[in-house]
DNA sequence: ATAGATGCAAACTATTTGCATCCTC
DNA sequence: GAGGATGCAAATAGTTTGCATCTAT
């Protein structure tokens, strides 16, 4: 797989203040192209050769988290998986597949969630809230 | 502290056709009286002496939560939390402290969330849902 | 009596840290 | 040129596995 130049993934490195590398560019590449989470290993199998270190794309994951290009779930494999943007997913218990949600707002989601569980039968699910309490709000 | 017989959690333990042990009855007591999620860590700390290995703590969490007992949740603090029942937080970036939001449903839920906000900052939040997917269900 | 629970030791996986060198701006 | 990015080596944290022994049913 070969990665010209992708423009609008430099667009979204520099609007975030975020030295343009060969790296970075390559693992935004990938993210931004995936249909679904990518966990680091299948990240980092995608990247093309010669490969950063892996240390390098935990520490470029950890710059784009911090710039909100990229999101981290848990989908209880056991390691972190990301997505380019923000999204929720089903996940399957047995083979561990996972359906992109569909719509922007929590709210929107829920109500489509009805019709999706037809074929797919939630047994459990995770909810949580990230941000600032009381205390902590400067 | 010290922990006398716990029948509700004896008769949970009996229902879920789980042997009913110490270690079992202590962990099941403590997280069942604590009102935020704890950490494994925590959890052993609260373990009464002679404490069982932290092996068997782990194990022992995976039989409840198989059993549905418990519910894990990741709070992103680098290891997993765990509850007696099922419940979701709002959880605080720079402190960690966590806060439970209340009602059963996650409409419910999620309605009550404008108003949790005054005072808490919501910056992201995870939202994903387990289950079998229509090829996994048989 | 027997299946399942526990303890101990060791392994494993995912992730992080330190430091020297390199590269983007 | 300077500060941030990367590579390499090593460490760490959380969790899991194997196996012998013990215990609740």
């Amino acid at each position: 797989m070969l990665y010209t130049v992708n423009m609008s993934v430099e667009k979204a490195l520099k609007a975030s203040k975020l030295k343009v590398t060969k790296a970075r560019i390559a693992v935004a590449t990938i993210l931004e192209q995936s249909s679904s989470p990518l966990k680091i290993e299948a990240l980092y199998d995608a990247l093309p050769d010669p490969k950063p270190d892996l240390v390098t794309v935990y520490r470029i994951l950890e710059s784009f988290e911090k710039s909100g290009l990229v999101h981290q779930s848990d989908l209880r494999h056991g390691h972190a998986h990301y997505t380019w943007g923000h999204t929720h997913h089903l996940v399957c218990t047995a083979c561990h597949s996972t359906f992109p949600l569909q719509g922007d707002e929590v709210e929107k989601t829920l109500k489509t969630i009805a019709k999706q569980q037809k074929d797919f039968t939630v047994t459990d699910h995770a909810l949580e809230f990230f941000g600032f309490c009381k205390n902590c709000t400067n």
